[in-house]
DNA sequence: ATAGGCACTGACAACGCTGTCTGTCATCGG
DNA sequence: CCGATGACAGACAGCGTTGTCAGTGCCTAT
């Protein structure tokens, strides 16, 4: 038993080689092929042969290379690739363990990298993932441009696009309801009587801070409050910004009394510049947080599912894996207004 | 220019093979050998040459196979496998994230999976990461039996735990001062003038729930207020049970006025389970988390840096790799505790 | 003119595994 | 007693790379 052989200071005795199902088959005294069938839960090997073979396996602790046993096989590398932006991100670590359970299901196993929202970055993972003939890559999209993926495609790697859409290829494609919600998040505020509502977005060259500002816009617009340019503040955004922009808008001559913030960071940082103050606009943050209930008020937030955008993009690679070549879909899930307090203060 | 090739709907022209190095070689009329030089930046090869090659990998859309070269070459597969608890706890998402960076820079891949704190899962993913020939293996141990990994680590293989030692060998371990900080905890609390403290903790056979129960022990008999078994309610818990333990210790004849969380989910489910009830104990959790210092009262917690943790473990896995071949070693990190107001309420 | 060196290129084997095909028994029906 | 059958085992090739070694010219120094 391997379980009994001695454990010490494992780190000194330095490179064994690994055995391979060569020396498994010459300790056991069979045929490399033997041990393959063993390895693999082939039939056809005599239950006392098996024993032996897998004496001898536990014997030299043989684990079987996969590197090989792909090459071979030339088929499923058994691995998904995943190109988010951040995961340390909680709406992105969301989406990771969302996708990590229905690959475990499948069987397959999830390599990551973040982007940090770089082009380059999320082009250079993804080709790597290729290079390691995943099965299928996920990928939300840092960048416009993804025709570099476009052979890789047509090798037959299926890519969905999650969170926002590719660039220049027509791939699958998972979004949220984006304008939708910001419009609901306007709608929402003037319905409590606010006429002066700002908006807080990420980079306008990020699609889904695009999107927003766009629902604000025609919320705005449909709710008869119209659009005013010096109430948006679009990023990128750090504390110290949105503190800056908050008193900006705080101190016009008509001031802001509501503010819709365009992702959980943003809103993150609003509910910090804000922290103690007394004069408090009305907020409505895009994505939900954990504790937002908490707060006080408790923020009001249009939410939208992590583990379901993961789910659905997933869903649909293994959709394509299991051989649909129906044409690329887009799928775009809902939002929904969580009222909670924060939203609802009077003008 | 791939980049100009005709994009459509990918998804209909199915299984188109893969080019390899002998399609570019026949493509460029060269020898196989001369498109690994060029693929591999290696010196000797004509500029005119390796033009011509590279313009044939570019029309072909070629792609090395990594699992080829892995095997031909034997040595690093530029991966590192991380098994931890829940990527999607904030805590771990965290670590991964500081994993990744370090592994970025050291140009290396991060494959990880979450254990789910099922021993089995645990072995699982860890094995499954060895037949794929990571480099190194940084684990969360699910459980307490870790001989398994005896041929792996033998076979060169550095293994790094962290968070929690392993059960049976003896490896390089990460931990934080999970003692430290309930003692901490505890004494911040007693000495607010608090003689009935609480602890709720996640269930005892978790090594870090053990360790703080013993810190809160000791922390209770250090402070002079005695250590009582009625006070203490270990996991596995959720929000239910929180609240009913909450009940319970809030209607003893002699009331609980303080409570110590064992981790950040318990300390959520504390605060939910309080939110809006007038008689509120003192409260100190267990890991740091965000928005903690906007909740009223801010939260009092012990901080330790989920980053710190993973940049610890990984700068020393890629130390091993580096040749370091000392003892191993165990590296405990220290924990602060951040008074923000729910502990210092007085009894 | 010739040896030696340099710049460049290719043939070939092997990494560890699995698919295909072939071989060797023992057993069974006629 | 013979051929057919089935259960089991092994030989061999090849997956796509790269390391080793062996050319082939051409140029320079003698």
């Amino acid at each position: 038993m391997t379980t009994l052989s001695p454990i010490g200071p494992v780190a000194g005795q330095r490179k064994v080689r690994r055995a391979t199902m060569n020396d498994v088959a010459r300790l056991a005294g069979v045929s490399i092929k033997t041990v393959s069938r063993v390895v693999n839960d082939e039939p056809g090997v005599h239950p006392s042969t098996a024993e032996r073979v897998l004496a001898a396996i536990d014997q030299l602790g043989f684990r079987r290379n996969l590197s090989a046993r792909n090459l071979r096989r030339g088929s499923s590398t058994g691995t998904i690739g995943l190109v988010l932006e951040d995961v340390g991100n909680p709406f992105y670590s969301g989406v990771t363990r969302a996708v990590e359970e229905i690959a475990r299901l499948r069987g397959r196993q999830v390599i990551s990298g973040s982007s940090d929202e770089d082009p380059g970055r999320e082009r250079e993972l993804a080709l790597e993932f290729c290079s390691r003939r995943v099965d299928g890559l996920l990928i939300v999209p840092a960048g416009l441009q993804h025709s570099y993926l476009v052979p890789e495609m047509r090798a037959g790697t299926p890519v969905v696009f999650l969170d926002r859409p590719a660039g220049d290829v027509v791939a699958d494609t998972v979004l949220v309801d984006n304008i939708g919600g910001t419009v609901e998040a306007v709608t929402h505020l003037a319905a409590h009587g606010h006429r002066r509502i700002a908006f807080l977005g990420d980079a306008p060259d990020i699609f889904t801070a695009n999107e927003r500002l766009r629902g604000y816009r025609e919320g705005c617009v449909r709710a008869g409050i119209g659009y005013h340019e010096e109430l948006v503040a679009m990023g990128p955004h750090d504390e110290s910004s949105v503190a800056t922009t908050l008193q900006r808008l705080q101190s016009m001559r008509e001031p802001a009394t509501a503010v819709v913030a365009g992702n959980n960071r943003i809103t993150v940082h609003i509910l910090r510049a804000l922290a103690g103050s007394a004069e408090r606009p009305a907020l409505v943050g895009f994505d939900d947080f954990e504790l937002a209930d908490l707060l006080s008020p408790p923020v009001t937030v249009i939410a939208h599912d992590a583990s379901a955008l993961g789910k659905a993009a997933t869903d649909l690679l293994f959709a394509r894996l299991d051989g649909d070549n129906s044409p690329p879909r887009r799928v775009v899930l809902p939002v929904r207004l969580v009222p909670r307090g924060s939203g609802e203060v009077h003008a």
